[in-house]
This record gives structure tokens, C-alpha cells and sequence, in this order.
DNA sequence: GTGCAGCGATACCCGGGCGGTATCGATCGG
DNA sequence: CCGATCGATACCGCCCGGGTATCGCTGCAC
């Protein structure tokens, strides 16, 4: 099995349809069709089932479409990280969301910095949900996450540090005085639904709420006494002087994470993983 | 960069030595030298510092190295799982190793065994080190691990269960009445010195106690007076009568939990770890 | 210092495989 | 029933991967 056949096999199983995919490849099609033929009989295993109106992943080609995925962004990372090693300036790109506690960051980014030999860190502000892919296939070395919104699936971790939860209000809503709420309390408001962020797919969930794409955005609506949401207390310091957070009770704790790909051996990325476990 | 191509670069990296690696590859010499030499050049990086007396890896060579190893791992594995997913007989390998809880595993499997369209579920036993490489080379689909002691670098895991640990001593020795002791108590006793496990590279760490490979050996020693060890509750149940177990008030409590490779999209897995979860 | 042994690189050759074009055969729609 | 669509097949040319022979360098033995 190469990578070419997995890219190949890859394209067909996403296009279903062998002439799309081949113009995909930049390619004909005949030599197309026949390198699966070739990738199904090396495996004995029927990947597609073809007739000449339709293609359908069987089974198996579907197992083998997850796993060419998965190759395929490895060995992209691969080559994005020996490249990168190979640079006598060395540099760790670091993915945060925008949102991360920038109090947090700072003080790693300073920490680092005081390190012998520490490398040029690059922040790479990206979506919640895409900090994985990036870490996969090479395009960060390290990300901040946030349990348990995001999953460290398929990453090496350490926790850097747990906080709770507030909920952030107009500073003239009756709530906006408490010490603290429950959640039950803060969904409870019907003249102020849940912000609604979106999925890691791009979608929104169902919901009252308006959907929003950022802090700033939120905190307007929540200004303009639209919308409430409930945020780690960390994202809630330094408010507008028309916002007022309150702890929530009984929302679950927020851990942050620092995660790295398991297989990682940069120095660079081991140096700033080491301070960060120490702030 | 091509698989084949990564499985050379591998061999030679870990030879160090292109005639060896040429014989390990079972092919001649100078075909493998143009194929390193290409990969290099697409790369446009130096890999291996070559003189006619010896071959060293550059720092980049290193971390190529490193995730050649992981891909042609996941691409055995991508083989292996695709070949499975073609037998019409659904067929699940659960990694294990000697030790773990039998009282979990056999509510697991029964009651696995009782869920609609449940695979055969085929036993790995295996030391503990290995687990992880068996999920990642596609030997083993779910695995049963300890922490701390074993890592989930790279896996998806669930909790199961959270146990405390107790010290194994013989029935006559005084602390064997006790109803609680601690880690420095029991590592305190000169006439019984804690026994040692092989470590992840099969050598044992440095010590006075004996060496052993399972629990019948290591049991059979403390009952001798040879010996003590800090073991998992559930390890230390139905023990022989002249033995005793202690719970070890301050030792870190052992967390077990089912790992999987986190891009399986094994049906039969998925099953298994709702199960588990649920127990 | 000289000759030899060890090792990686180079030169050259051959065959298989990969990709291309042309075409076939099957299937569905009108 | 005919044409459009789409995957498979036939056939061809060339590149590339692998082989053998040999070179060039280097450390070591004597």
C-alpha cells in the first residue's frame, strides 16, 4: 500500500464518482480505476461497490477512508515538521482560540521567552474545532484546549489549570448583583436566551438564542440585553463597564490544557511544554 | 514522500548503516542510497550526514524518523483493520494484560456478549508496555489500561472505575493486621524490600528487591517472606491464605480505562466501549 | 607511508509499472 | 430504441525503481 494508491482511494471514496475524482488528481481516469482494482486486490478486500450509473463505499472502504484520512494528514505533518527541523532558526507554532485566557498566555509566552535556546513562537489563532486538525497534520506543534469542550483525542496533554464558570449579564439585569447563580436560573430567562456558538462542523445547534461567532460580537448582544452566555471565568476579567459576570455554581469546572501530536520531538515544543507545567 | 520510501528512510536511519539496511530491506545497496538521496532532495533537507566510515542522523533526520515510525505503523494498521472490516464475521481484539481486574473484565464480556450484533470479542494478553503499540499497529482494536502507570498518548479513553491500592504482605508479618498503613511504612521495611517490574524496555529498575514477571512468582515471594508490593485493590483480592493485603492510605489511586485508536470507526468497538462505559 | 578493507556514491542497464488515449460495455432517461 | 454517462479494458510509451559493476574516500594495520 503507498500514500499515492491512499490518495487516490481517498478522492474516489469522498467524490464517489470516478471521473470527478480523477479531475480532482489532475489525472485520467482509466489509470485511476485501475490503481484501486490494483489497492483492492493487494488487500483482497472490496473497498467500492461500482455500477456504471453509482459508487458506494462498502464497509471496509469506509474503515480504510478514515484510516487513509488519518495517514494522509500524518504524513503531511511529517513532511511540514522535518522541513521545520531542518531550519536553523528554530520556531513552535502555538494554536490558540481567540478567546484563550490571555492572562495565561502571556505569562507562558514571557516564561518561554526566558528559556535558553527558546525558539520564535508563533500564535496561530484559529476555531475551537480545527486545533486538532492542525496539530495532526502538522501546521501547529502545540495547542491550548479546553476541556471539556474540546477532546484531546489522538494528543498527548498535561492540565495546566481548572476554573469555574460565569455567567455574563447586562450590569442592569436582577441576576447581574448576585454572588452567585445556578444554571438553572440563567436558562431560565426567557428575555434572555442562550448565545448559541457554533458547531464543530460550522453549524449551530437548535436553540432561542442568536448565534455568534466571537467575544466581542457576544458581549454586544449581551450589552444590548439580547442574550446571556456562560463562559470560564477566565474569558470574564475585564469586562465592559455594561456587563457584570457571575459565578455559576453548578456549571462544570473548565480544565486548560496544553496538548502536543504524542509522537512530537521537538526540543522546542518539549521546552515550552516543561514551562508551561510549572507557571 | 511515499511509504516505501519512509520504510527505507526507517531502516537505514536505524541501522545507520546503508549495507545493513539494504539487507534488512533485502535489496541492494546503491538503489537504496538514490532513494534516500531523493527523499532528501524533495524534502530539501539533509537527513543522514554520511562520511565513507559512518552515518549519523541530523536533527531533522531525527524527527523524520520518529514520524516514519508512526506512519507505517498507522499504515499497518490501516491494512489490518480494512481486512478485518471485510470478514463477514465481525471480530474485536481487546489488549489486556495478565493482572487486570478479572472481575471487570468477565462483567464486560458477558455483558457485551449480550448486546445485539456483538462481535466475537478475541482476548490479547499482553505485557503492558505493548499495548499501546498494538492499538496503533492495528493488532489490538480496544485496549484496558492502568494510570497512571500506562499512558494514553495518542488514544481516546473513557474512565471505568477509580481503585485505591494496597500493600501484599505475608499473613505473619505485624503490619498484616493493620487496618490502613502507608507508602513509607511498607517501603520501610528492610527485611521485606518491594519487589521490581520490568520496565517499559523490558530491564528492571535498580533495587534491592528480587525481580519479578508476574503475580504467582511475586506472590509466592512475599508468602516467602521475600518480599512486599503496592498493587490495585481489585489485583489483590482472593489472595492466598497466607498472604494479607492493607490498604495504602496516601499511594495514587489507579484509574482503569478503555483506550482506542481515536480515528476507529469499528462498530463492534464503539459497542464494547458504550458497554464498559456503562457498567 | 603504503596497501587493504569497508562503505557510500556513481554509472549504466533492464523490466515493470504508471499514466496517457481510444474504445468498449452497461445502464438509465427520454 | 437511441444517446448520454460512467466505469472497465486494451494498448502504448516512458519513467523510475532495482540490479550489477565500479569508483572514491577514509581509517587502519603493518
Amino acid at each position: 500500500m503507498e500514500i499515492r494508491e491512499l490518495r487516490y482511494f481517498a478522492a474516489v471514496a469522498e467524490e464517489l464518482h470516478f471521473g470527478k475524482a480523477a479531475q480532482r488528481l489532475e489525472m485520467a481516469q482509466p489509470p485511476l480505476s485501475r490503481a484501486i482494482a490494483r489497492l483492492e486486490r493487494q488487500l483482497g478486500v472490496t473497498l467500492l461497490e461500482r455500477t456504471s450509473r453509482s459508487v458506494t463505499l462498502t464497509e471496509a472502504g469506509a474503515v480504510l477512508l478514515s484510516e487513509a484520512r488519518s495517514i494522509l494528514s500524518a504524513v503531511a505533518a511529517a513532511e511540514r515538521r522535518t522541513r521545520q527541523a531542518a531550519q536553523s532558526r528554530p520556531r513552535l507554532v502555538l494554536a490558540v482560540k481567540s478567546g484563550t485566557a490571555g492572562g495565561l498566555l502571556a505569562k507562558l509566552l514571557d516564561a518561554y521567552r526566558a528559556e535558553p535556546g527558546a525558539a520564535t513562537v508563533d500564535l496561530l489563532l484559529c476555531e475551537a474545532h480545527q486545533q486538532q486538525e492542525l496539530l495532526h497534520n502538522g501546521q501547529a506543534d502545540v495547542a491550548l484546549l479546553h476541556l471539556p469542550f474540546d477532546s484531546t483525542a489522538g494528543l498527548d496533554s498535561e492540565i495546566l489549570y481548572t476554573e469555574g464558570q460565569v455567567a455574563i449579564l447586562p450590569a442592569s439585569h436582577h441576576l447581574a448583583g448576585r454572588s452567585q447563580v445556578r444554571v438553572a436560573e440563567v436558562s431560565a430567562l426567557p428575555e434572555l436566551p442562550m448565545a448559541r456558538w457554533p458547531d464543530h462542523d460550522g453549524s449551530y445547534p437548535a436553540g432561542p438564542g442568536p448565534e455568534v461567532k466571537n467575544l466581542t460580537q457576544l458581549f454586544q448582544l449581551i450589552a444590548l440585553g439580547q442574550a446571556t452566555v456562560i463562559i470560564p471565568e477566565s474569558a470574564g476579567t475585564d469586562l465592559r463597564r455594561d456587563l457584570a459576570a457571575v459565578p455559576v455554581l453548578d456549571a462544570p469546572p473548565v480544565t486548560t490544557v496544553i496538548a502536543w501530536p504524542p509522537q512530537s520531538r521537538l526540543r522546542a515544543a518539549a521546552d515550552l511544554i516543561r514551562v508551561a507545567t510549572r507557571l
